[in-house]
DNA sequence: AACTGTCACTAGTACGTTCTAGTGGCTGGG
DNA sequence: CCCAGCCACTAGAACGTACTAGTGACAGTT
């Protein structure tokens, strides 16, 4: 307002218009611990930093302390999924509760900037996979110490909600009847891992209950893979099918409707993540609900774990459970839910 | 590798390793103009920076030259649509050509994290929708100059994929041949700003055609508010809807279907944005397709207008096309495509 | 009365970079 | 032979914070 050319307010502004030095000032407002300052002082340190409007500046905290009040989550090159983003709210909100901040950041292949991580230099960084053994080398050479997945533990334990939503969808698919199980698998290359997690779960269930392995077959919502997928299910006598996620399970129920076929008369389809899109497909899609939640706070609990000092959080139950709709039926072709 | 607890490499070191003074290595590093460096030691320097695997400290940077070369976007609180995804990639890309990392950031009501632009101090902020003022005064008083849309000019001009969609969708229904339109408004309440734009542009297309403004009623994919629209408009004669965007035309077929009416014969549907849900919905949806890119690329170079001294960029043309698919027909109940 | 200990602060430095203000050495014009 | 002017660098001062090492003042102990 005053003038045009203002800088902006430092510490040091404060502790002239609070006639103390700049140290007090910083004692007072980072409540350092082993100084006692009055209360007549930390009073007027406070009303003259409100007064001024003092914002520290985060790049000389940084500089001087050595690590930033900031957790990156680096995100994989694949749409972000309805599970991943309440998920991720859960896990902003937990870490501005300590606070930090937490930027999610998806690397893009030919860029020509650096990572995040080299500008940001975040308290700890964390993966939806393991980083590569050049990523991991390259944080190192930054300073940056806090990695999750930890890269130097070779076994990767998957994270719950892949363990429980496969089985959950065989068992599901099982109780009501069905004895011949598909599995449908999305399109994009990127999610080949997960996909091939999920599928081998899926069969661990149907080994255990005496059935054959589960039909995998790929299932497209353009192209020729999901008619040719629905043809072959049919083949093999499918009469249900679980599906990658709701995305994949609406592809299904497409190809499968254009087929001549009912679901789910003909054909149960479960989808995974109860998105929106299964409470809102015709027919709606029945899906395994995870408990996002949960899965956040354990997310930040372990960022909070290495950033500070932390104990280690309890490692979530992996709550799942099934959200029945009217995608799947008996195979009597009565209503499963 | 050698010491177990290693420093991070500085410009110091390089210095020391290729026998020159810190100052020549940031001359040669960052190729600043109006320093001459023989050949020999640019080369000499190269190498040293090279084999100690020096990254400059990006916090001392920001805190000396007083600008980071990152650009915050901030994302309104509401699902992030399939276009705002390839916009930002786009957007992304460009940035990087021109070394600023692009941070995406969503503002949480109740948290008590300050603000992403009090982090990172960006080169540019932009923002969807325009910033409130006192965002705009904490903006200011962190000494970040380059706000988008520019706070001190009152009029904003829309942005055009808002301008255009909206019209496209009318004409199209227009076309093909229905006189009684209406309009699909979501549940969110965040979006209602953007819903009542949409309408008004859509009303405007009803206008100059000479028929009755569009029949606006919300929708939602669960409660009673879906089957009553369908009956409301039934009652006023409606055979087209235009919808808010792909969700809401989704949720007006799955209502339309329940509710005993045939899509598109009874019931023309078109969406907006081209999502992949509009393509794997059944029926398919009919969809207006933004020109992403084009608009990525506007927003990347308006922010380097402000963050460099770069001309501003031509306004986009604001390129839209409809997408026939099979939720829309002649009011005969002709195919519209 | 001297010593120890706590209280309530302050002085001053370090963090790693950028960038201004030099500084010698050399060439060429007068 | 002197000085201007360029070349190729260097010295050193910021930037704003956090934090160590003090420093008086006073209370309590011996």
């Amino acid at each position: 307002m005053e003038k045009l050319a203002r800088r902006r307010v430092t510490a040091a502004d404060v502790a002239r218009e609070a006639g103390v030095s700049p140290a007090t000032v910083g004692f007072v407002l980072n409540r350092t611990k082993g100084q006692t300052i009055s209360e007549a002082t930390r009073q007027r340190v406070l009303a003259a930093s409100q007064r001024l409007n003092y914002k520290p500046h985060q790049a000389a905290r940084t500089l001087r302390s050595g690590r930033n009040k900031v957790v990156l989550l680096v995100l994989p090159d694949w749409p972000v999924e309805h599970s991943l983003r309440t998920n991720l709210e859960v896990l902003t909100h937990a870490l501005a509760a300590h606070g930090y901040a937490l930027i999610t950041y998806t690397p893009l292949p030919q860029s020509t900037a650096p990572p995040l991580w080299a500008i940001l230099d975040p308290a700890v960084v964390i993966g939806y996979k393991p980083f590569s053994v050049q990523d991991v080398a390259d944080m190192k050479s930054l300073g940056i110490r806090n990695i999750i997945p930890p890269p130097d533990q070779e076994v990767v334990e998957a994270s719950p909600d892949f363990v429980l939503g496969p089985r959950l969808q065989g068992e599901y698919l099982l109780a009501l009847g069905h004895t011949r199980l598909g599995f449908a698998k999305p399109a994009d290359p990127r999610l080949e891992e997960l996909v091939e997690a999920r599928l081998q779960l899926l069969n661990q269930v149907c080994t255990e209950a005496g059935v054959a392995p589960a039909v995998a077959k790929q299932v497209d919502f353009q192209g020729p893979s999901g008619p040719l997928a629905i043809a072959q299910w049919r083949a093999e006598g499918v009469t249900a099918v679980a599906a990658y996620n709701d995305e994949t399970a609406a592809d299904v129920i497409s190809a499968a409707v254009r087929h001549g076929l009912r679901v789910p008369e003909d054909l149960s389809v479960v989808g995974h993540d109860d998105s929106p899109l299964a409470a809102r497909y015709l027919p709606s899609i029945s899906s395994v609900a995870v408990d996002n939640e949960q899965l956040g706070l354990y997310a930040a609990g372990l960022a909070l774990h290495y950033a500070e000092e932390q104990p280690l959080p309890d490692p979530p139950t992996g709550a799942a459970e099934i959200v029945p709709r009217e995608s799947t039926a008996h195979i009597d072709g009565g209503h499963g839910h």
